[in-house]
DNA sequence: GCCGTTTTCGGCCCGACTGTTTTCAGTCG
């Protein structure tokens, strides 16, 4: 499947491309290794590069300087980089139609279309069942095997995974290797410690004092269906579901080191890396050695926690949440890291449904729920009634008749739970609320949220957004940009005119914890935050089992900076009272 | 090709596994 012209995927396929083409023709490593930190830096990139493009603010993605800023230049106005297309010249197109894929670099793409003939990965595949790949120079039978293979599987390899799905297959794997002989802990690693919003794959690290074993015994899981590589240190398997493990093991002595460097990020870890250089150290997953005149000699000083490593670097322990290399290495030298926002801290929610609107309890479950869970308070935000289908007289009753049961429950659970009356009120396609404000003033607080017409143009869809903030009545913007991570993107919006209201009007943002929706995401949090706009974390419950999704919208606002301070529904006297603003 | 409270030039992270490699290249984390 083809990404769409000028999408973010797009272009890293395209940097990835013209990194592949200057590896063929062996070009300088470090141009070579520009190109392919451009594309891990747009293929992370929340914001389209269109946009940045449009705005002139393309220097401000990491590993975009004035030469491919220029290409990219050309690249949005004429559709095409004369430069790229010199450099592809002389090259088999069908490499590119086949590098990517498991186990086929740039070499080997190219030898295979040049050798073999081979344009599309159909044709590599009947090569591999002919048995033609075996017999060239430098592949052998396993190498046919493992193409053969993933190609064979590639129907099956599937897009990046949400947290929830990526933690349960990490904690049936960790339940089954601390089984194993010899394992003293195992850990969810990689972007699944960071909390990033989806997974790749599941790293896993182990502590043992048998490796060897251990990757012979995890191999071997039933679970597994087949193994991509394994040796003393670290094995690669992929899952009969296609989902890819890696794990690395590490004698406990040395653990501290294995967690640093398999918790990433990739880009933090070269900068952490590249700083112990500079002050004559060298790190590795295995611990900490001198540096001198560009070698590294000596023996590794192990460590056996982060802190240790850090510590060896001159460096507080960095929250996993932050280590993108997005300024955390700077702060953390400076003694200015986040004291960042914990579960713990969280006190109650306020957009929670039940069966009045599309919810599945009743309010009086959902309130009994929260109050098990320990929620000290919990406002009840149902999708207001609708005035077009059933009039405002209609629609009046109908909230009074909500009301009168929210302060029925209120009586019941005085002292044990507070509730709170509110409504999440729909921001139509005209860029007006769908309550009038007679209605609106009946309820303590409002949410307004965007639920139809999601591809107008980006100024009117701004416009929508800062109409609700601009609404004395609405309090917040539920989940503000829309997306539904894996199935829709996120609206056209041009955030910084939205902050900038949200800023002056003094209205919150909410950060929605439902996981495929993370929203708002963790890059809009951190630089809302800036301007010094507040959040309130949301479950968004519509049954009792989604309550237990606001860790991950913690994870948000942890990935987005937050302290303690920048939460709403944190337990602290009257912050939400004050901050909030209820209406009663 | 990028990037900078030691630099606008001269560096650029480091190691595991595979293959047929007898000393290293390719690919990946
Ligand atoms: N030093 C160093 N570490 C790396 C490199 N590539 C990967 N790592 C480390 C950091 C990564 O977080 C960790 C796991 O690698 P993955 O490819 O699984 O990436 P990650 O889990 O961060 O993201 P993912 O969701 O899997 O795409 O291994 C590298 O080139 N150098
Ligand atoms: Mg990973
Ligand atoms: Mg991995
Ligand atoms: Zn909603």
């Amino acid at each position: 499947m083809e990404p769409t012209k000028f999408s973010n995927p797009a272009i890293t396929r395209l940097f990835r491309e013209i990194a592949a083409a200057y590896e063929v023709k062996n070009e300088n490593r470090f141009k070579i290794r520009a190109y392919d930190t451009a594309a891990d830096s747009i293929e992370h990139a929340t914001s389209e590069v269109k946009d940045l493009w449009e705005e002139g603010r393309l220097s401000e993605l990491p590993g975009v300087g004035e030469g491919i800023s220029s290409h990219l230049d050309e690249y949005f106005r004429t559709g095409k980089v004369k430069h790229f297309e010199e450099i592809k010249k002389g090259l088999p197109p069908g490499m590119f139609a086949i590098f990517g894929l498991e186990g086929v670099g740039p070499k080997r793409a190219y030898r295979l279309a040049k050798e073999l003939k081979v344009k599309t990965i159909e044709d590599l595949h009947q090569a591999a069942r002919k048995g033609k790949i075996e017999k060239m120079a430098g592949f052998g039978r396993r190498s046919q095997e493992l193409i053969l293979k993933a190609i064979e599987g590639r129907e099956q390899h599937q897009e990046r995974i949400l947290l929830p799905v990526a933690f349960s297959i990490a904690e049936r794997l960790i339940e089954q290797i601390l089984r194993l002989p010899g394992v003293v802990r195992a850990d969810p690693l990689g972007s699944l410690r960071r909390m990033v919003s989806t997974v790749g794959d599941i790293d896993i690290g182990i502590a043992t004092t048998k490796p060897q074993e251990v990757v012979r015994a995890f191999t071997s899981l039933p679970d597994v269906a087949r193994v991509v590589g394994a040796g003393g240190a670290k094995a690669t398997v992929v899952l009969k579901t296609g989902r890819q493990v890696d794990i690395r093991v590490h004698d406990p002595q040395g653990y501290g080191a294995l967690l640093q460097y398999f918790t990433g990020s990739k880009t933090h870890n070269i900068h952490t890396r590249k700083i112990a250089n500079e002050r004559g150290l060298s790190l590795s997953e295995y611990g900490v050695k001198q540096y001198k005149g560009g070698k590294i000699i000596g023996e590794y000083l192990p460590a056996r926690t982060e802190e240790e490593f850090y510590r060896l670097l001159g460096l507080p322990w960095i929250p996993p949440e932050l280590r993108e290399d997005a300024g955390e290495i700077e702060a953390a030298q400076k003694g200015q890291l986040p004291k960042l926002v914990e579960v713990a801290d969280m006190a109650g929610e306020i957009h929670v449904h039940t069966t009045h609107s599309d919810g599945e309890e009743t309010t009086a479950s959902m309130v009994e729920e929260a109050l098990r869970l320990g929620r000290k308070y919990i406002g009840i935000s149902d999708h207001a009634p609708s005035v077009l289908t059933r009039g405002v007289a209609s629609a009046k009753t109908e909230i009074l008749n909500r009301k009168s049961e929210i302060e029925a429950l209120r009586e019941k659970y005085r002292g044990r739970i507070e509730i709170f009356f509110g409504a999440e009120v729909n921001i139509d396609a005209q860029a007006r609320m769908a309550l009038p404000d007679e209605l609106l003033e009946l309820y303590e607080y409002a949410v307004g949220s965007i639920h139809t017409s999601f591809d107008q143009p980006k100024e009117m869809t701004t416009r929508r957004l800062i109409t609700a903030l601009e609404n004395p009545f609405i309090n917040l913007l539920g989940h503000p940009t829309g997306r539904l991570l894996g199935e829709r993107e996120a609206y056209e919006v041009d955030w910084e005119k939205v902050f900038e209201v949200a800023e002056r009007q003094k209205k919150i943002l909410e950060i929605n914890a439902y996981p495929s929706r993370l929203d708002l995401p963790d890059d809009l949090v951190r630089s809302a935050r800036l301007r010094g706009i507040k959040f309130v974390i949301s479950t968004d419950a519509h049954r009792h089992e989604h309550f237990r999704n606001l860790r991950f919208g913690v994870a948000v606002a942890r990935r987005g900076w937050c302290e303690k301070s920048d939460i709403i529904n944190v337990n602290e006297a009257d912050r939400f009272a004050n901050l909030f603003k209820v209406r009663r």
